[in-house]
DNA sequence: TAATCATTTAGACAACTATCTAAATATATG
DNA sequence: CATATATTTAGATAGTTGTCTAAATGATTA
């Protein structure tokens, strides 16, 4: 999950998963709506697609990328696994009928 | 939640935070288990604790430590919001009646 | 083919991170 | 109080990361 985690860990990776939620955009479009140079963006793009995030198409002269939100399902049944209570109780508490 | 992510990028401390499923354990008890100093585990708990992921108390000469997952809540409705299927079909299908 | 547009690659640089050793702080105990 | 134990802080260093500019690649069109 290393690839995932260290994708994730930067806000400008996290809002571009965003921004495809509202659909596919293509690499200049991803560009334009941050305030930061192409091969940058660029760049943020290869290591979402590194941790699988995002699949890139190449469509003529642009580059389609599109979500993939398969990958998270491991991150997410590791968080999961977190929320479920592990211990017993240390206290004796009624408990709803 | 930009403390939080950065809190797991990172392996050693996601070995600490699965560590402590099993209860709380203090500063030394934690640095035992890896092969690393106990400055480094040390520092590794301070962001642990920064990111709300762990709490440390104090007790006599002893740093317990115990996981704290409610941080978590946040991230986890993130992830799950990618999960649901944000689009209409595009093909006409037949669902389970 | 030449010119243009979209995107990536290469290389540089400052900032951040993980790790270490040495020292400091705090608590317990003879 | 003096010594031992637990933990953190300070400072150093190598490696990683995010960003930029300049150049390269690839596709479209005049």
């Amino acid at each position: 999950m290393n690839h995932l985690f260290k994708a994730l860990n930067d806000p400008t990776r996290r809002q571009i998963l965003d921004l495809l939620r509202g659909g596919d955009l293509n690499a200049g479009e991803i560009a334009e709506r941050f305030d930061m140079t192409k091969p940058s963006i660029s760049h943020h793009l290869d290591l979402l697609r590194q941790a699988g995030l995002v699949e890139a198409t190449k469509q003529g002269q642009f580059v389609n990328y599109s979500l993939n939100t398969t990958v998270m399902d491991e991150l997410l049944a590791w968080l999961l696994s977190f929320q479920k209570a592990p211990e017993a109780e240390k206290t004796p508490v009624k408990h709803t009928p």
